[in-house]
RNA sequence: GCGGGAGUAGCUCAGUUGGCUAGAGCAUCAGCCUUCCAAGCUGAGGGUCGCGGGUUCGAGUCCCGUCUCCCGCUCCA
């Protein structure tokens, strides 16, 4: 099967069980948009708890943070992300820096940086960030963007959460939002969207301890990867070669994963040293300095950053999770989902719909839902068909009340990897699941 | 941004030189059957053919515009 074609599947089984739509599908669909349905709302909801409970609910050094989308305008400023908007740039393409196309050596068709000559592209807006007004008032006092990156929310908030929380250094600020990019080149299904969500980790270091605390963040974030079952295989670190790395960042490593469309980034960690908080610092003028009286220490912390893209990441939980077989000769389409992350935890049937044995399993159904366990009941069609529906939602186990229910209070669950069945009492359904639930991979 | 391809039911698609009330398979729903892995039977619902114009007695089909998706190039936090 080639690439394409298992992208054309994804997209198909996506939409057809309900997890991703095209925003706006209606009105002929929005470029580069799309939608969660009802089993991806669920996986992308366990994706982010996965990830704010590894990071925030287990460690004591990360605090967690939700900053609003729109912020001042002059952050961008500081941030270098405005550079560009008023004034139309050339990018050389030798060392793909860019320039404001009035400075005099780029007039004189040589790269200032690289000393290349007439190597630069036409003058044009680079600007990636959506822009809006804040009031009524559309002029340009009032004009506000969104966020292209969730980073920002934490760096402006460092001296707000670390006072509050009594952070000592090293610690981190946590934060999963909303960000936008006017992409010019949008696609791969939700890979590259123009409204996308990140989940970013800022951790705040003493300079000297930056390289070391980089080296572990590397680490510890692709063993978290490999913790949600994603094939190892498929996962490899890239480094960031000198003329790869952006204006802030000192080292970078991506961890790519081998799409159907190539080996590509989902996550990022950054070295951004003491780029950013240098910089608020001077475009507000207000300290942004740790102060360690213990001590006697005042510094502008280092900053280790891990920026994940939960969509992308989605999509990383589907590819890998697709799986098609061969069962007595009919092709079983089926997504082994690690199981916290599966948006439906257990499925109930009976086996026939007679004898009482319906009730018996919308009993049971509607136990576990009270014990927040997402459970589905389906009682249509064959017992084939139902386990069938329930491989393709990536449900991980399915339990069949059936005549012997009535005798002796045990049901059989059916474990959707192996297609194995074992028979246990009814009672102890749930606390098998959160059993299971609680294993670590 | 450039070039190519595509858009018809939830999904995958057919639809002849323009011509009856736009079809199939799968899926879905109701019922029957069924004591464990999609396969039987009966019935039902679902489409202003991406959108907007135009030509024509008549447009899914021809023309123009536009949007979206895919592939390649280009570009790129």
């Amino acid at each position: 099967m080639s690439g394409v074609d298992l992208m054309d599947k994804l997209v198909s089984l996506t939409k057809r069980r309900g997890f991703v739509f095209q925003s706006s599908e209606i009105y002929g669909g929005t470029g580069s948009v799309w939608d969660c349905g009802p089993l991806g709302a669920e996986l992308k909801r366990n994706i982010r708890d996965l990830w704010w409970s590894n990071l925030v609910l287990q460690r004591d050094d990360i605090e967690g943070l939700d900053a609003a989308i729109l912020m001042h305008p002059r952050v961008w400023e500081a941030s270098g992300h405005v550079e560009g908007f008023t004034d139309p740039l050339v990018e050389c393409l030798n060392c793909h820096r860019r320039f404001r196309a009035d400075v005099e050596e780029v007039v004189a068709g040589r790269c200032p940086v690289c000393g290349v000559r007439d190597s630069f592209t036409e003058p044009r807006m680079f600007n990636l960030m959506f822009r809006t007004f804040m009031g009524p008032v559309e002029d340009a006092a009032s004009t506000v963007y969104l966020r292209p990156e969730t980073a920002q929310g934490i760096y402006v908030n460092f001296l707000n959460v670390q006072t509050a929380a009594r952070q000592k250094l090293p610690f981190g600020i946590a934060q999963i939002g909303k960000a936008f990019r006017n992409e010019i080149t949008p696609g791969n299904f939700i890979f590259r969207t123009r409204e996308f969500e990140q989940a970013e980790m800022q951790f705040f270091v003493e300079p000297g301890s930056d390289e070391e605390w980089f080296e572990y963040w590397k680490e510890e974030r692709m063993r978290w990867h490999l913790s949600l079952g994603i094939r190892s295989e498929r996962l490899r670190f890239h480094e960031h070669a000198p003329d790869e790395l952006a204006h802030y960042a000192k080292k970078a490593y991506d961890i790519e994963y081998e799409f159907p469309f190539g080996w590509k980034e989902f996550e990022g960690i950054h070295n951004r040293t003491d780029f950013d908080l240098g910089r608020h610092q001077e475009y507000s003028g207000k300290r942004l300095e740790y102060v360690d009286p213990s001590a006697g220490k005042r510094f502008v912390p280092y900053i280790i950053e891990t920026s994940l893209g939960i969509d992308r990441l989605m999509l990383v939980v589907l590819a890998d999770a697709y799986h098609e077989e061969e069962v007595e000769g009919e092709t079983r389409v089926v997504l082994k989902l690690y199981p916290r992350l599966a948006p439906t935890k257990v499925a109930v049937f009976p086996l026939v719909k007679k004898d009482g044995l319906p009730e018996i399993a919308k009993r049971l159904h509607e136990e576990l839902r009270k014990a927040s366990i997402n459970s589905f009941f389906d009682a249509s069609g064959s017992i084939g068909r139902r386990y069938r529906r329930q491989d393709e939602a990536g449900t991980p186990w399915c339990v069949t009340v059936d005549g012997q229910t009535v005798e002796d209070d045990t049901v059989t669950i059916r474990d959707r990897d192996s297609l194995d069945q074992i028979r246990i009492p009814v009672d102890g359904i749930r606390p098998w699941i959160l059993g299971r639930l609680a294993e670590d991979r």
